[in-house]
RNA sequence: AGUCCUAUAGCUCAGUUGGUUAGAGUACUACACUGAUAAUGUAGGGGUCGGCAGUUCAAAUCUGCCUGGGACUACCA
């Protein structure tokens, strides 16, 4: 009983004192690093990590998805997969660019001028690893391995050096081009933007807009002559028409070339007045959105105009198709010095054609300004139309735009009294009777994902990647990647993919990977450099022609600007080539890391062809058209390959009521509290079994406190109720001197099979990429399974005086349990599981290093399972009936009955039967068969077999089937079959085709549920009353030694001070209490001093307990 | 505007190929149990399965439309 305490006993200890030590274990142990090194040789698991960018603080919504990256590393190396995870910072693009201009309060002007390119890319050098510290402290304590003593950088020259070989292997393949394009772009930032970046979550945002219904005078000339020649009304002039055409940008209408129309859409000519300036005038607009702006009440009443803009009266004039009015010319809207007609670059101010023109918005007829919309530039290019670009790159008109020279289209400029443009524009269309509706309208429009400010089309120089070359096999490979969940592959990847333009490669930046090619002034000759090797040797050249200088080659190389700009190379003619200005999209940088990270091709190509692709990858679903996409993309232009096989994508957290965090709401969790509060397993566990990975997470502080309390608890406890009996008998586990199932208790092979049924599931769940699955799986066991039936049930199997074949297979089944349930939790729960698998091995070996079992069939025996089920939901049903007649379970009673309609099922329950009648403190089993008369039976029909068989008739014949008397069952139970009609018709109703239960015993009392029936008889003779008595003195005694705090080895002797009904059963119960309370002795006595009173079933007992 | 996801008890979530009393946990209440106490058992209240139609003998489950929540896309005037 004194042996050394082989598992160490925890009264007090926290999860965040083990998550301490099992922190600084892993630091000496190297731990992380032995569960690569270990696995050296063994297959690989390639796992990618998208890398963050370290100029932001980790928020919860990291904690996440870090934790299912991790979770699928670990898993796999318990799997004994060598699984390496190298880190990664992202640390180029705007955002880094942005911060730095913040904390030096300059702005991109400035570039050059204040601050010279060199030190301003010096500063986001720095800026970029602003908060590695914190970072790496959140990776540290939630328990991420990643390997960040060797991560990639995305700036650093190797990392550099491998994105302008995949570039040029881009560019040999034809795959890059330089093409102009109306471009989203934002002033504020002062460059275009790429669709990944108008994609980020937030940029589309809903803004009130001044919107314009313009309206274009038509030129009277033999075309529009003719076109009107049909009508005859009085009233019609040419001079007096106009168009009618809608735009949400009005700043734009000066710009305006053409106006489109729908070819078969019908336009309509009505007279009616300007509701403005309320002279009387002649509009065209689509038939179809005609009523949005008149009403049909209003027909005819040309004399009731009140002169108040409202109730617009009309007279319909006539109608056209859009294909005879097409070609009609109109006068310029806003005729400015800078719009001159000779300014223009093609013919101009004319209806055209257009295919994209509805009439779901506004008037049917489009207002075209071919610098600022795509659809617009395209049309108009179309119909020879010339183009107008009145706003200069910095958003505000150009000179020679009248009163709106100088000013900004939006507020670029934060000033104080911006006063918008639009309304003014809008107010001049007005006075000058060119206005038909002017209103403010909400819509969605992009801004800019850093400076929050509106973005704008506009025509820009720009490389591209001809990713639509590549479409179809884009699409093809898709189908061969595993999406978790499978709609985010399907759905929202794959019709992007579907939708596919063109990858906008450039920027116009100072802070990125700088675009590898060189041209000459007249563009003619160009050269795309893939290392730097082959720059060094094209440098060499240019040396020798004379256009660089010597010193250039013995420079520091630094693959940035401005460095890289002062290079001047020689084409094959003999003519200096500079470099095209743009840096290239920050979103190349992160899909080139499978082979940059290596710094492929150039080192590690062995580790490169053994890492690619990847086996999995995970991120947030925002990342589906931004990482997912351009790893995807890559990989297949350059190595026609998916660029990973499995990948989960996650979705948000949201607080605890469902809305988004934001800091400016206030409502966003601060991981490093939460994992100080409840710690990291908790916090991971919480998160991963609330909600599936790719749901969004409501996160409630609550259910962390839930978690904490249910399975940490639980399963704290459970292991600390081994400990302490283990530590009592000197019990130490020795694997290889294990009790032969066979030798072992029912319900220890029971919790074995259970165990290995988990153990398949978890591993199944695992390996499908459901780490909700495995967890809520293993809380099910822990909670209900092995601590609320296994452990509570065999408690006294602990208990006895020395260490019995039983009591040693009852220790080796727990143990067993236990180091396999926490081995499955590992991958979620890292720290805990590893704290508690050492101390039930006694060991220094990491669970992180060991492997996983497999589960083994031969240990599930589902029969088994079945019949313990039977003996839960008895026993439950027992405790049920115990409660209703107020019958304490420490009352024994004599027996139960449960009809039994079939032999094996007696068979079952027999095994089983000591279990149950421990359990509900009863004496015998009795079962009822069939011909006791007692049983009431129930018949249900199979709905599912009868449905098909009898189709319409089902809901009459269920009817039937229900009200069967006692006859009708017998018969069909012994004949198997039996005819009954519906409507007139015969049919059969086999037996199989019913469900048979049994619902009531006649003169019991009885519980139904599940199908199982169970009476009991409450007939409480003498004997079960001076044994519940003995009971009662039993349990009054452990509380009294419990509330002593005696130690459970503690022997006493018990004082009793005579009692008359009592005596007679302490003296023929002695042994057994004695037993029990770890009495040596009762004494009894007429008089005890010091003794306590207790009220036993009514008698008053006085007994004074004594420590030996 | 379109695409996708989602809606089940106060809260967090299950609910197989459609099959008949819609479940669990949690919270609340009451009573038990307790040599695991960070527990446990039993009982109770709590649901128009977002709404409306349809298919079917039968719909939480399938289809359509609508509404709320979310994400994404857009040349959208």
């Amino acid at each position: 009983m004194s042996a050394a305490k082989i598992y160490p006993e925890f009264k007090n200890s926290s999860q965040q004192q083990i998550e301490k030590d099992i922190l600084s274990f892993w630091e000496t142990d190297k731990t992380f690093e032995k569960s690569v090194d270990e696995r050296e040789g063994k297959p690989t698991f390639v796992f990618y990590e998208g890398p963050p960018s370290a100029n932001g603080l980790p928020g919860i919504h990291h904690v996440l998805a870090r934790a299912i990256k991790d979770i699928f590393c670990r898993f796999k190396t318990l799997q004994g997969f060598q699984v390496k995870r190298k880190g990664g910072w992202d640390t180029h693009g705007l955002p880094i660019e942005i911060s730095v201009e913040k904390s030096l309060n300059i702005t991109k002007k400035d570039i050059g001028t204040k601050i010279s390119v060199v030190e301003y890319n010096q500063k986001c050098r720095e800026e970029v690893m602003k908060y590695k510290d914190v970072w790496d402290d959140i990776t540290q304590k939630m328990g991420y391995w990643v390997d960040l003593n060797n991560p990639y950088v995305t700036f650093e020259n190797n990392y550099i050096e491998s994105v302008w070989y995949l570039l040029q292997q881009l560019y040999k393949k034809d795959f890059l081009y330089k093409g102009k394009k109306i471009q989203p772009y934002s002033p504020a930032a002062g460059t275009g933007l790429s669709t990944h970046e108008l994609n980020q979550p937030g940029a589309y945002r809903d803004v009130k807009d001044t919107s314009a219904v313009a309206a274009f005078k038509v030129i009277n000339d033999e075309k529009s002559k003719a076109v009107f020649s049909s009508i005859k009304d009085a009233n019609f002039s040419i001079q007096n028409t106009s168009f009618l055409a809608w735009t949400t940008t009005p700043w734009t209408l000066p710009s305006n070339t053409a106006l489109a129309v729908g070819a078969n859409i019908e336009y309509v000519l009505v007279n009616t007045f300007n509701p403005y300036t309320h002279l009387p005038v002649h509009l065209i607009l689509a038939k179809d959105l005609f009523s949005k702006y008149f009403n049909i009440e209003n027909e005819n009443k040309l004399d009731d105009y009140k002169n108040d803009g409202k109730n617009l009266p009309f007279v319909t004039l006539g109608s056209f198709f859009g294909k005879e009015i097409a070609g009609i010319r109109y006068e310029q809207l806003l005729p400015f010095e800078a719009n001159s007609k000779d300014k223009i670059d093609g013919d101009a101010f004319k209806v055209i054609l257009g295919d994209f023109v509805t009439t779901s918005d506004g008037t049917g007829i489009v207002h075209i300004a071919p610098s600022f919309g795509a659809d617009d530039m395209k049309v108009a290019a179309e119909n020879g139309i010339g183009s107008l670009t009145l706003v200069d790159k910095e958003g505000k008109f150009i000179e020679g735009v009248g009163e709106f020279s100088g000013r900004y289209v939006k507020d670029y400029k934060n000033e104080p009294n911006y006063i918008s443009v639009d309304i003014d524009i809008s107010v001049k269309l007005k006075q000058e009777n060119k206005a038909f509706k002017i209103e403010k309208y909400e819509h969605s429009y992009p801004h800019c994902w850093r400076t929050d400010k509106p973005v704008i089309y506009y025509p820009l120089d720009s490389w591209f990647i001809k990713v639509t070359a590549v479409k179809e096999r884009m699409m093809e490979l898709n189908k061969t990647i595993n999406w978790k969940p499978e709609s985010t592959g399907t759905g929202r990847f794959g019709q992007w993919l579907e939708n596919l333009v063109d990858w906008n490669l450039s920027r116009s930046r100072f802070w990125g990977t700088p675009l590898n090619i060189w041209r000459t002034e007249d563009g003619n000759e160009e050269i795309c450099i893939g290392s730097i090797e082959e720059l060094n040797a094209e440098m060499q050249k240019s040396i020798d022609a004379g256009f660089l200088a010597k010193e250039k080659l013995s420079e520091k190389l630094d693959l940035h600007k401005p460095f890289v700009d002062d290079l001047i190379l020689v084409s094959a003619s003999g003519k200096p080539m500079t470099r095209e200005s743009d840096l290239i999209d920050v979103w190349f940088d992160s899909g080139a890391m499978p082979y940059a990270q290596w710094h492929y091709p150039f080192d590690n190509t062995d580790t490169f062809k053994k890492s690619f692709p990847a086996d999995f990858i995970a991120e947030g679903v925002d990342q589906t058209r931004g990482w997912f996409y351009t790893l995807h993309a890559i990989a297949v232009m350059l190595f026609d390959s998916v660029a990973y096989k499995n990948v989960v994508s996650n979705g948000l957290v949201l607080d605890k009521n469902g809305n988004k965090m934001s800091k400016s709401k206030g409502n966003t969790v601060d991981p490093f509290a939460t994992i100080n509060k409840y710690g990291a397993d908790v916090t991971r566990w919480y998160m991963i079994s609330n909600s599936q990975p790719w749901d969004n997470l409501k996160f409630d502080e609550e259910g962390l406190a839930e978690t904490s309390r249910k399975l940490f608890g639980t399963l704290y406890n459970s292991y600390n109720f081994f400990a302490i009996y283990a530590n009592i008998d000197g019990f130490v586990i020795d694997a290889k001197n294990t009790t032969p199932l066979t030798e072992r208790a029912e319900i220890d092979r029971w919790v074995i099979s259970k165990l290995h049924s988990l153990v398949k599931e978890v591993t199944a769940s695992y390996e499908d990429y459901e780490p909700t699955k495995a967890a809520r799986a293993i809380e099910e066991f822990v909670v209900e399974h092995l601590s609320n039936w296994y452990v509570r049930l065999c408690r006294r199997r602990f208990w006895g005086n020395e260490l019995s074949q039983d009591k040693k297979a009852a220790f080796e089944t727990l143990h067993e349990c236990l180091v396999i349930v926490v081995q499955l939790m590992s991958p979620i729960a890292p720290f805990f599981s590893d704290w508690l698998y050492q101390s039930l091995l006694s060991t220094k070996n990491s669970i992180h290093l060991s492997t996983l079992v497999i589960a083994d069939e031969k240990l599930i025996d589902l029969q088994l399972e079945q019949r313990m089920s039977w003996a839960q939901e008895i026993s439950s049903l027992v405790l049920s009936l115990r409660k209703k007649t107020k019958i304490k379970v420490r009352q024994p009673l004599q027996k139960i009955l449960i009809p039994a309609i079939d032999n094996s099922f007696i068979a079952q329950i027999d095994k089983v039967k000591e279990l149950i009648l421990a359990e509900v403190n009863v004496k015998e089993i009795e079962y009822i068969g069939d011909t006791s008369g007692i049983i009431s039976k129930k018949i249900k029909p199979n709905f599912k077999l009868l449905g098909k068989k009898l189709g319409g008739k089902m809901k009459l014949a269920a009817d039937i089937i229900q009200q069967f008397s006692v006859e009708q069952i017998q018969q069909l139970e012994q004949n198997g079959t039996i005819d009954i009609q519906i409507e007139n018709e015969t049919y059969s109703i086999l037996l199989d085709e019913v469900e048979i239960l049994s619902d009531d015993i006649q003169g019991w009392l009885v519980a139904t549920n599940n199908g199982m029936t169970v009476a009991l008889d409450i007939t409480i003779t003498e004997t079960l009353k001076n044994e519940g008595f003995a009971r009662e003195i039993v349990n009054k005694i452990q509380t009294e030694r419990k509330e002593a705090n005696f130690e459970v080895t503690d022997k006493i002797i018990l004082h009793v001070q005579n009692q008359l009904v009592l005596n007679a059963i302490l003296n023929s119960y002695k042994e057994y209490i004695c037993n029990e309370t770890l009495a040596n002795d009762i004494l009894f006595a007429d008089n005890v001093s010091n003794a306590k009173e207790f009220d036993i079933n009514g008698e008053i007992l006085n007994l004074l307990i004594q420590k030996v």
